[in-house]
DNA sequence: GATGTTTGGTCATTGTACTAACAATATTGC
DNA sequence: GCAATATTGTTAGTACAATGACCAAACATC
């Protein structure tokens, strides 16, 4: 009988004695998504009380400067798409937090609105907001921050300024 | 009869003529958001024939530098949490990418290894994915994006090694 | 060595995020 | 004025990401 081993798992290319995190934490786009998943916890830290995540936070501040928005003006100021934007925007008026109805001149569009309970939940949260971001670049030392935040911004704006939302790929 | 106006949606205090987008871009947390978006699309259009995310190719090269490793090793080198894991490892499975078998020592515990394939696949890959590594700050001047990077690491180090994964909340 | 705690993996649920397809409505070209 | 095209919101499907609950195996302690 031919060699019916098991075929032992062929010798990986174990590349030096360095834990694979050294590896993955030269990548930019690993380092985004844990910087991400950070910001991410602090956020619900803080604001715990209050059953909101970032983005309907983001969509509820839209609103607040708006004043009255379609959803599809919605999905471009927050950065996400419009069926992204139809699922959080159903959660945030089923807390009664928004409300939503059809448009006069555009009898497609929806328009939203905070409801009462919703602006005084977006202005009560305000302090709690800012140390959720204060505390995930709180560490840089000032200058450090200043530069990181201007990259930061530097970068999605090239993105997100030519393109619309999320990059359109194709 | 008291005033039961349908109560006139209650002026919203449009702060200033900005879009919200103005407001939302001073928030830390909402430029990191974007920017994680932005890794992601690049990474699908450059990884497009491949059909992998971002965080399978993370498993991936854990297991190419670890040659063997349990659920929760890798859930802890690539910072996601052990469900999570779970569920992207079945994927990688049933692709034939990975395979998994009982551990002898720990009979809870699987230990995962990539298979022929999925070695194949993990390095054909390195090339595509160091373009969309590369291109997501490809934008920032060399000396700019070295420090952007030094910035990026030190705020996940400093979150991520203490603590273990994401973060522990309470 | 029976008891109590911790750990590894899974499942269910919730929420973000994208694509693709769809129906209804608007807009454009001719 | 009408056909072609574009846009708005929704739904379905897939994938990340976290929590909480659960079981079985391992460990710890007495």
């Amino acid at each position: 009988m031919k060699q019916k081993t098991a075929l032992p798992p062929p010798l990986v290319p174990r590349r030096s004695g360095k834990p694979a995190r050294e590896v993955l934490k030269r990548r930019p786009g690993f380092l985004i998504r844990r910087l991400h998943q950070i910001h991410t916890s602090l956020f619900a830290e803080e604001c715990e009380e209050f059953g909101i995540t970032p983005v309907q936070y983001s969509l509820m501040t839209a609103l607040l400067h708006h004043g009255e928005a379609d959803q599809v003006s919605l999905a471009g100021e927050v950065g996400i798409d419009r069926a992204n934007t139809t699922d959080v925007l159903r959660r945030l008026e089923e807390r009664g937090l928004i409300g939503r109805k059809m448009s006069a001149e555009d009898s497609r569009a929806k328009l939203c609105t905070l409801t009462r309970e919703g602006r005084k939940m977006a202005m009560a949260m305000e302090k709690a907001v800012r140390r959720a971001h204060g505390r995930t670049v709180a560490l840089l030392p000032p200058a450090e921050r200043k530069a990181f935040l201007g990259s930061l911004r530097r970068l999605v704006d090239a993105y997100n300024d030519l393109g619309r939302t999320w990059l359109r790929l194709k």
